[in-house]
RNA sequence: GGGCGGUUAGCUCAGCGGUAGAGCACUACGUUGACAUCGUAGUGGCCACUGGUUCGAUCCCAGUACCGCCCA
């Protein structure tokens, strides 16, 4: 059956991924040669619940490319792939379902039930990036798919791993090395979520806001001296004030300020520095300090500082020792706990006066007066603004207003309100404004385990390219904050914690110092519940089991009977009161010490994702198993990311690998933007202009969309996708589709295996296609070996394209009847399955099918050799030969066209002068150059005739006569122009040649080709002048 | 404000010391032994600007302008 005229992707590509799938292609070591190095590569696990999208599309291409290209290479390759179980995206895409399916929320169901809910949504939804990961043709060991929660508590059938136990045994390591620390410390808090976030995942958003003025009283009714000055150092301005005006753009939080911050080196307020100012709206009174972070012309110089809201202002706070008072609950609703706004003020002023604290009760404190209690943060807002307004504390500004009516003049005092861009905190995920929020956070230690990270660059152990990508790896690194890997969410991987309430030895006096507590002094704890207020104590270890011996250590310094307490795990810190208030209570009756219970609970937050997924190259080989996959693919070899994703991801596993195996994660780290439209413009929903990877490879394939990819991957080049050039590449594919259809309409395949070596050839141009095929296939290896996928993509388009279609294939159509024609089936056979062989990395489906239609074949197209052709098979005198055949053809051609030969029309070629060169480079190639120049006869004379129109070539001077039927002037201008192009290069190559320092100082070669390509190009001239002037004679 | 990059044909991009390239678009012609998802020929460029280094700069260096991205 012949061939269809064009490769049908939609039917095809389904088939021959099942094909690959059947035959486990991919598999783990699949077609490894011995003696060949190991090639892995980890998969960015992308979101569980995500869809391939234009960013996926690219960046797993260039992936498989390598994998493609080591595995035929017969390297040990492994592609690894999995998912991520993404935190907060799958948490929320769960509870978004749930509602959508009008079900109890996940607060109503609680965290057992609501995480098997999750689990239930991973599997419906892990499907689906697979599929179409499949569909891209992604040549992964999907038998190895991971997962970043597999094996974790409560993972349905299925789901076993050991990825959770690596995450947990981790996480217990680095917190016994002192690497990881739990504290109470400013972070991003999310008030949708309620979590704290990272710095990564918040998007600052320029947005309209507005600037508020208030003034703060001086303390004692103190009035001091308000001098501004111009750059001149001229008064400018000079007052007596009772106040100091402070600048705000969140009026709320003010209620919990703990100073007012000047610069130092600010005149205005030297008098004030140190002074205590009212805060208004509350009864306290808080310091104006001096510290260098106020910026002096920015406002009015002096800072409100509001240490648990704010993180400059925290900065202050600690310099300053200042105490920071939260004002928000989780939901960013202002506090409605604790005590009374009264006794809470109360006790902030005995702070304030020097009584001693601990962060705990500043924490517990509530300073937010009972008005304003409940309130959402931007009520709050408008309720403080408003009530600042009333009590006259705004700065105001007079304003002139005439009555439209009577025309009477007027002046009203308005409050000072500057419209100004501010930049806004959002989740990236859930949109609203961020909180800075003052919390308990686990913290990995970051500072102590950079190092090694940036030394593995720095020495080259890993390279980052392109190389602009190792700078901001530096400059990212050098500058790291402690990373805050707790999150207040559900589904994720809990952290490994478990606390216990403090019971001291201190507390207990045991009367009769019998070392055993009576009723009475055990009461006495009981009445006292001192170990409530203090803070819990905690231990962390893999289990439970492991926690529990270190608390049963505890207890041993305690008097009798608690030292026999049983470990026993409770909910949470409340239970845990309770119950062991009710165990005591019961041991004063039963006076059985077996029955005494000591309740310790588990933190209930749990880690970042990306704290997991910094472990993805170890995780999925096995660790902390000495597994052989260990052994062999790790470390791996190169990992292929997005640059926006580095600090994210590819440092953090940089640390975390060198911190727990003590290596490099990556050899090779290649980092590529964002991909965009074609205009540039990053695709967003809401610019509707986004290309589905999925719809691109229903209209034109997968090879199309893939050799695309390639095609634009240049070394950190912006990515703009243009469907145009897709539809260009899906040409392409048919372009040599129909080249091996010819073939087969010639006999080619008949007969044909694969062969590695070429055919010994004969003809001409048979030599100087393999020596084609030869240089492409090093140009190809080399370009891949240097990641320039752009390159390697151009190489093959040029030359399948443009030797091999353009140029090959019209040459052989004569060659076929002669007496040259098997060694030219066999050399077509050979050259289009080296075609196939080279562009099947970056278009496997239409290569494999061609492969599996064409010839007799030992092994699929996705498991043969990848070429190493030696360098002898580039003949020079081939390539001189057919370069001079294929010049000649182009300049018939093009004379032909531009004095309006009918294109159909054979003409009669004259050559009036002829090197031996030029002679035997005709003569092996006439019927090539009659064919394709049109060209019926030959013949020499000594002058051209007349009403010619003339060709110069190398070695030869060739002339059309067309008597009577060329246009002179039309002829003429031609050769004037290409006169005028020689003369051009003539004058820069003379230029050049005629200057002193030229020939002393270039390298004698660049001399040299400079003289013989000027003596080129004046030959070509004379011969064209000679033509000129013939025309002049005659016309 | 700090960091990183970019500015080359109408568009999208290569090239990065030695005569300016590709694809797409455009124009003219074309049923030539596979391919109209094609063929042949052609139009189109002060390589952002200003200096410097060099025998020679689109390429290296410095500055300017404009445009991106990341981090504050």
């Amino acid at each position: 059956m012949p061939m269809e005229k064009t490769f049908n992707a939609a039917e095809a590509e389904a088939r021959i991924s099942a094909l690959w799938l059947e035959a486990k292609a991919f598999a783990a070591g699949a077609n490894a040669k011995p003696g060949r190095p190991a090639f892995s590569v980890m998969i960015p696990p992308p979101n569980v619940t995500g869809s391939l999208h234009m960013g996926h599309a690219f960046n797993n291409t260039l992936q498989d490319i390598l994998t493609r290209w080591h595995r035929m290479q017969g390297d040990d390759t492994l592609w690894q792939p999995g998912t991520d179980h993404a935190g907060i995206a799958t948490q929320m895409v769960t509870e978004r379902e749930m509602a959508k399916a009008g079900e109890p929320s996940r607060r109503d169901i609680g965290r057992d039930a609501f995480t098997l809910k999750v689990w239930e949504q991973k599997q419906k939804s892990r499907g689906t990036i697979i599929g179409q990961l499949q569909r891209l043709g992604a040549s992964c060991d999907w038998d190895r798919e991971a997962f970043t929660m597999s094996g974790a508590p409560g993972a349905p059938q299925g789901e076993e791993g050991n990825f959770h136990d690596a995450v947990i045994k981790v996480f217990v390591d680095m917190y016994h090395k002192g690497l990881i620390y739990r504290g109470k410390r400013l972070v991003n808090w999310d008030p949708h979520f309620e979590t704290a976030i990272s710095d990564l995942e918040v998007e600052n958003i320029e947005v309209a806001g507005h600037m508020w003025h208030f003034k703060y009283r001086l303390a004692g009714g103190e009035t001091y001296d308000y001098v501004e000055k111009d750059a001149e150092g001229q008064v400018t301005l000079r007052e007596t004030r009772d106040y100091i005006s402070i600048a705000t753009t969140r009026p709320e939080t003010m209620l919990g300020d703990g100073a007012v911050a000047v610069h130092p080196s600010d005149e205005r307020y030297a008098p004030i520095v140190g002074k205590m100012v009212h805060l208004p709206l509350c009864d306290r009174l808080i310091p104006i300090i001096a510290d260098e972070y106020p910026d002096p012309t920015f406002g009015s110089g002096a800072v409100k500082i509001t240490g648990a809201h704010d993180f400059n202002d925290y900065g202050v706070a600690k310099r300053a020792n200042l105490p920071c008072y939260r004002l928000m609950d989780t939901r960013g609703a202002m506090r409605a706990d604790g005590a009374p706004y009264e006794q809470a003020v109360a006790r902030a002023r005995e702070i304030a006066a020097g009584s001693p604290t601990t962060e705990a009760e500043v924490d517990s404190l509530n300073l937010v007066p009972e008005k304003y209690r409940g309130m959402d943060r931007f009520e709050a807002r408008k309720a403080v603004i408003a009530d600042i307004n009333a009590i006259g504390l705004a700065v105001t500004t007079l304003i002139k207003e005439t009555d439209p009516e009577t025309g009477s003049e007027h002046l009203r005092l308005e409050p000072v309100v500057e419209a100004k861009k501010i930049m806004q905190p959002f989740g990236d995920r859930s949109k609203v404004v961020i909180e800075p929020m003052l919390t308990d956070q686990w913290f990995v230690d970051t500072a102590k385990i950079v190092e090694p990270a940036l030394d593995a660059v720095r020495t080259g152990k890993t390279t980052i390219i392109p190389e602009s990508g190792e700078k901001t790896y530096f400059h990212w690194l050098e500058n790291i904050e402690p990373w805050c890997i707790s999150r207040q969410l559900w589904w994720g991987h809990q952290i490994p914690v478990w606390y216990g309430l403090s019971i001291d030895a201190a507390d207990f006096v045991d009367a009769e110092g019998d070392n055993a507590l009576d009723q009475v002094e055990l009461l006495t704890i009981l009445g006292d519940g001192g170990y409530i207020d203090r803070e819990s104590r905690f231990h962390c270890a893999a289990t439970q089991d492991g926690v529990a011996e270190r608390f049963r250590d505890d207890l041993a310094a305690l008097p009798h009977p608690l030292n026999t307490a049983r470990v026993v795990e409770v909910a949470d810190r409340q239970t845990a009161v309770e119950t062991f208030a009710a165990a005591l209570a019961d041991y004063t009756l039963s006076q059985d010490p077996t029955q005494l219970v000591y309740p310790v609970w588990r933190d209930p937050d749990v880690l970042d994702t990306w704290f997991s997924s910094g472990l993805w190259p170890i995780g999925t080989l096995g660790w902390p198993e000495q597994t052989p996959e260990l052994q062999k693919y790790f470390p791996t070899s190169t990992l292929i990311t997005g640059q926006d994703i580095i600090f994210f991801w590819v440092a953090r596993m940089m640390m975390m690998q060198l911190a727990v195996v003590e290596d490099v994660p990556f050899k090779t780290v290649y980092l590529h933007g964002l991909v965009r439209d074609a205009k540039g413009k990053k695709m967003s929903k809401s610019l509707g202009n986004v290309i589905d990877p999925l719809e691109i490879i229903d209209d034109y394939g997968a090879d199309a969309l893939r050799f695309a990819n390639a095609a634009m991957a240049s070394l950190g080049g912006v990515l703009k996708l243009d469907t145009a050039r897709i539809a260009g590449y899906r040409n392409f594919g048919t372009k040599l589709w129909n080249a091996c259809r010819f073939a087969e309409m010639n006999g080619v395949w008949e007969g044909h295996s694969t062969q590695s070596a070429p055919p010994q050839a004969s003809a001409t141009v048979n030599k100087w296609i393999i020596g084609e095929t030869a240089k492409a296939a090093a140009e190809v290896s080399e370009a891949l070996e240097n990641y320039r996928f752009d390159q390697a993509a151009d190489t093959l388009y040029k030359f399948v394209w443009g030797k091999v279609c353009d140029w090959y294939v019209e040459f052989a159509k004569p060659l076929f009847d002669g007496e040259q024609a098997g060694e030219t089936r066999e050399t077509m056979a050979w050259v289009l399955d080296h075609c196939m062989i080279l562009l099947h990395p970056m278009m496997p489906f239409i290569t494999e099918e061609l492969w599996s239609t064409t010839g007799t074949r030992a092994k699929l197209l996705v498991h043969t050799d990848w070429p190493d052709l030696p360098s002898h098979l580039i003949d020079a005198p081939s390539m001189a030969e057919m370069t001079w055949v294929t010049t000649l053809i182009d300049d018939i051609r093009s004379a032909r066209t531009q004095v309006h030969v009918p294109a159909g029309l054979k003409l009669d070629l004259v050559a009036t002068a002829m090197t031996d060169a030029a002679q035997t480079a005709w003569t092996q190639n006439e019927p090539l150059i009659k064919r394709l120049a049109r060209i019926e006869t030959l013949t020499r004379t000594d002058t051209a005739p007349k009403g010619a129109i003339t060709v110069a070539a190398e070695g030869a001077t060739f002339a059309i006569p067309l008597d009577g039927v060329i246009d002179i002037a039309e002829e003429k201008a031609r050769l004037q122009k290409t006169l005028d192009k020689l003369g051009k290069e003539i004058g820069g190559l003379k230029g050049r040649l005629n200057t002193p320092a030229f020939a002393a100082s270039a390298p004698e070669e660049v001399v040299e080709e400079c003289r013989t390509n000027l003596a080129a190009r004046e030959d070509e001239a004379s011969k064209l002048r000679a033509a000129m002037a013939r025309l002049v004679e005659i016309g």
